[in-house]
DNA sequence: CTGAAAGCGCTTACAG
DNA sequence: CTGAAAGCGCTTACAG
């Protein structure tokens, strides 16, 4: 059905061994023979098989991604960006949404090791799990840290925090409220921390509401109408992504209350998406594009063997960007 | 390195053949030989090589999905919807942003053919691209009309811009301007077509507005700013999609239009991430979920020979949302 | 119920 | 400059 290599050697008049010379540039071929080749090449419209290849070769060129879902704008930005300079550098990209289910990154592990990916890239926060198989696979985490072995680039998440909090104080807010996602075991929440540390400093007791999940839009809302009847006092609210804050923004107009006027707030990741849809929230900007540039550079340098300090953390600067909503 | 079926033989004591037949499952094994050989696989950690398999059964179990790009939430959300249906039933995908550029779809092309991808679905808007090495390989479009031989599976985009048009003039809006993308060559612009249509219908002139790329956040603002120049007299919009929506409320809001007093304004496709972070925002809603079900199921039934008629069309149902924009 | 052999479509030493 | 042969890690008729 498809043509391979041997019909095209067929066709050509010469030996398999010389198109596949012809294929990879490699070797020395004499202009006659390399254009003969060509000719039928193009004449059968050959494609080479990639799997043949990696067959042999042992390198996929194949990255698997796993992110929570590229429904969220932060994941689906950080996707694009990644697969975008993954596909520059030749390489391709396996997807996965794992919905930060447990069993379904497992499986998607799976899968991905049976496909033979040259590396991992990992945007989802299960713990444990990269472990026990992680033969000298390459892997690199974003944003979250998996175990000692596995590097993570971030941004610089207790920078943001601070900056975000000390926006709300100097803005003259007396009750500030954190909505967060939920605490996990062995993560460093540094957004968190930044926001406590912060309060700390000048005597202010924390207020914290926790969302189990990103992606569920309904008990969302109900946590975040919670803090209205809990807290009416609360006149700041810092959340640790857009979406929560404009989740708080909906809830608080329902409310009666104003922003800024009333209560001022601001958010984090600083989407192109968000800031496109809703160009008045101040937010916390998170340099995604650079993340993934980051990101991947040491992924393939773990690839190729350079990589050498497991401990490796790099953190990204962030930006402050101020709308209306503060 | 890694252990091979080879290496699971030798230490469960059988041959490479019933090694492949416990794992796949397929022939007559004693219970005794396939727990030995599981317990052998659990020892050495043993994980089938896919591409291995795949060369042989010729069926990589692999799609292709080609995208704009993940960061638009429209895109994102129905990548999700791809990728976690394509999980859900064995194969895996491989992605693609093309940000609709012409070179780029043409090298992800060559690239999923290389990969020997068992089918691909395309949302992005490149003609005749796709003719030329259309060899029996199985191709779903979303919302684009690619080729004569090429199903395509949308929502109903001449009812959607009907009842986005006829909301606007119901609610008396006497100048309605539509915001929409850069008509191509060859495409059915149905809801474009629906704007013109209602308004004909009522003796109303067409005002277009056409924004060359939905991926440029600048050259967006300047071109909705020339509606205030050129149309001052705007009290209704109708933008084919809810970015453009966005952009243009925010543009009201600078040239000191209330919204919806002064201008009403209706978006298009309803994603959960615009819905959350702009629930105000009346627009008709896409079904993402069912529109991703479909394609697949449509390329599925091509990939297993069973489809036979190419001039398919699939219209799936879409519904408005009002919010307070109109 | 189990195994030896051939083959999937490539690539790469090794000869010449 | 070019080709024959072996092998990448599996699977599947075909025997037994």
């Amino acid at each position: 059905m498809k043509p391979k290599i041997d019909d095209v050697a067929r066709l050509a008049g010469v030996s398999p061994t010389t198109v596949s010379r012809v294929l990879n540039d490699r070797g020395y071929i004499s202009n006659e023979t390399k254009e003969k080749v060509q000719d039928a090449m193009a004449k059968l419209n050959y494609f080479p098989n990639d799997i043949a290849r990696s067959l042999y070769t042992k390198r996929s060129n194949l990255l698997g991604i796993i992110m929570p879902t590229t429904s969220n704008p932060f994941f689906g930005e950080l996707t694009f960006h990644l697969e975008s300079i993954c596909a520059s550098l030749g390489y391709k990209v396996l997807l996965c949404n794992s919905l930060n289910q447990k069993d379904k990154e497992k499986k998607y592990l799976d899968m991905l090791m049976r496909n033979q990916v040259d590396g991992i890239i990992v945007g989802t926060h299960n713990l444990g799990i990269l472990n026990y198989q992680k033969q000298n696979l390459a892997v690199v985490s974003i944003d979250r840290y998996l175990s000692e072995t596995i590097p993570v680039v971030s941004s610089d998440n207790y920078e943001g925090g601070k900056l975000a909090t000390e926006l709300l104080v100097r803005k003259s807010c007396e009750h500030i409220v954190l909505i967060d996602g939920v605490k996990e075991i062995e993560k460093s929440y540094l957004r968190r921390e930044a926001y406590i540390d912060t309060l700390d400093k000048i005597g202010k007791t924390p207020i914290i509401y926790e969302i189990p999940e990103v992606f569920n839009v309904q008990s969302q809302q109900e946590i975040i109408e919670n803090i209205f009847s809990e807290h009416p006092e609360v006149d700041g609210v810092f959340a640790t992504n857009d979406i929560f804050a404009a989740s708080f923004i909906t809830a608080a107009k329902r409310y009666g209350k104003k922003i800024p006027e009333d209560i001022k707030v601001i958010g984090y990741d600083g989407t192109e998406t968000v800031r496109t849809v809703l160009p008045d929230l101040t937010t916390i900007r998170q340099p995604i594009e650079m993340i993934a540039k980051e990101a991947i550079n040491i992924l393939l340098k773990e690839i190729e063997g350079e990589f050498t300090d497991p401990l490796h953390e790099t953190k990204l600067p962030i930006s402050l960007i101020e709308g209306s909503t503060t």
